[in-house]
DNA sequence: TATGAATGAGTGTTCATTCAT
DNA sequence: GATGAATGAACACTCATTCAT
């Protein structure tokens, strides 16, 4: 018997994954509250008694779908640790850091949904969540603004805390203008959101002639 | 008789507009679904039945109640139209109206939860409500950005419509972060935000000594 | 003030009747359960607390209609009472008392309703009323069976009792069948009803050539 | 293994059926709207929420109740097609076929109140499927009608749609009248109504010495 | 281990009735 | 007397959760 000890346990693992993948969408496409645990067990053939050896219950399930949303965010913004020498290259890998975590929210609509819309006033304990998640990709944020002002590539007296924050409510607000965008008009919308991003977080929308810093 | 005329009436008005505020602050502070009919009649010592004398049915006194903060937004965005001739008249004109909006969130901490989490995935109607109150904030906004590149304050390319949207989201962001600051060291965290988002907005993070756009 | 001693009692009774009417219709066309003493108080551009001061509750209103109905079927059966000398001023009589009863369901389809319909399954007292009613309507019949059969005009062995009431049940059905008729074709429907049931009465189904009785 | 197969679903369909027979008599004894899905539910020593496990709503378990009724009416109307070659084979074959649908009704007291009372006025659909039902008892009693016509053994100028409904109005009343007596009483009454309702049925009320039809 | 039948707390809503004005 | 605002008992229906098989 032993020899197949693990091999519940592995199956366990993997119809506990496919109970999230459910949720994750059945969440993201019906809303919390229209998402009944019958729903989420029917989905996947199984009874739906089936689903609370699994689950604890159902905000259980539904903090599991946020972690493994917070968990793709945190994929992204790890691994391209701030670190350029050059202007030129911190702008890129700014771009670039900005652009996949954008792309993320815009690649996949239910994340986008499931974090900004239906995490929102189920319960303080996925809130609270959601917070954390958020604060980190501010932390992340913050690392480079600071990095840039080290560096000097950025003005010296930037408050790096809260601008980090403005800049991920930007890219937020970039996805989901993307999202608001016909499907098959995405890709073009995406390129002018995130160059609109830019140029805002990079220049500020001043700079004309008369404007109020030019002179 | 005539000068009590129109009291019933008036008093039918007086508590209808009871039951919106006493139903604007519980939606706020138990959420949507935590707040029943009843929670909302008890807290005025009304019957619950009484409800049902001025509103249809819950989901019509929750379109109230958003219905107010979006009447309580808009008026803050009217009333000072773009018009500054000066760069630095243009630039005190856009800080005034920013703060106006920052400060209507910051200093009702109810209708900025109202309308950022509350409102979201409970009905479509409602969805499209706060949609377009928020298309109206942008639309504002975006007026006065365009009078910028048109007088030549701003940048002549400058997206208005992406970078309205962009500005609005920093503004709720900033208002999001002061909400969660201690209620003692709001008025400091405020302006911070406010000085944080106006840096952003007409500086960019850039202007370091050796910043991208300084060469 | 002993002058106007009667006038508000004239105007009560007659405002009461209003109710009556009123309530009557509605019954007829909404039905017991979909008409609120609100419906009948509007209908009356009354407010619906005037409507107690008039009747106990909504049980008495309908009590009141019943009684109404029941008084407009007692009109039909009294004033002709059974006498007839010959056997053909016998039929006469009998079928033009059948008639008046007749039309008296077929003309005001809201009594027939009311009656047939509405009345039953509400109370056990209205219940006892219309039952009561129709004791009273097959005790008239039964004397115009008892005085034909004293007479010789009809079978001495016949169970007036019963026949009676099976009698009346063939009226009703009658008047069921014209109301289930079109409006238009209601008159002449009503001959063909009112032909087939005295044929039945006197003659019942036999008397073709092979027929049972023929021998 | 097999041979227990089916018992979980025949068990289901017996919870079903019990439901249904609760309801039924349920119904009959105290209305349509004294009888609450909590009732029917307690009667079985059930949660009401089972009952929604095999009922849509309230008035799909009236529905099935009526359905049942009009099950074993039509039971009772079947296999026993019109064909008697003589007219005394076929007036016994009425008076049997007029006498088993009376026992229907005077043999199940709930039946007779649920269709003849309860039935009505509740629902259009509920109406239009009790209507449908009598329509088909009528058209049986017509069918044999136009038998008994073309052999000659009725009257060649018989009403027979009118005269079929009047006839089962007749069988409708005697059961009825069957109801209103004493339970013990009950097998006597129902000769007595059976043996009124034939005479009528073939001989009419007349055949007096002095009858109008006797010259 | 999987199942799904059973459960009942919970909630929105209706409407007959009361009573202060 | 007339009114209609207030009331709350009553009820249909939902769905997360349990547990016997």
């Amino acid at each position: 018997m032993s020899f197949t000890y693990n091999v519940p346990r592995r199956r366990n693992e993997r119809l506990r994954e496919q109970i999230v993948d459910a949720a994750y969408r059945l969440f993201a496409e019906r809303g919390y509250h229209q998402t009944h645990v019958s729903t989420i067990a029917a989905e996947l053939q199984l009874g739906h008694g089936t689903f609370y050896r699994y689950f604890e219950n159902k905000l259980a399930i539904f903090v599991a779908v946020i972690d493994r949303v917070i968990a793709r965010l945190s994929e992204v913004t790890v691994g391209d640790p701030p670190g350029a020498e050059s202007a030129a290259a911190y702008r890129e890998q700014v771009e670039r850091i900005g652009a996949r975590l954008f792309d993320v929210f815009t690649g996949d609509p239910h994340l986008a949904r499931i974090v900004l819309v239906e995490a929102v006033g189920i319960d303080e304990l996925v809130s609270a969540r959601v917070e954390a998640a958020f604060s980190i990709m501010a932390a992340v944020t913050r690392a480079y603004l600071e990095h840039g002002v080290a560096r000097g590539f950025l003005r010296a007296e930037l408050d790096c805390e809260r601008t980090a924050r403005l800049i991920n409510a930007c890219i937020l607000e970039g996805a989901r203008g993307v999202l608001r965008a016909e499907s098959g008009a995405r890709s073009e919308e995406g390129a002018r959101w995130r160059s609109a991003a830019i140029a805002l977080l990079f220049e500020g929308v001043g700079g004309g002639a008369g404007a109020p810093g030019s002179t």
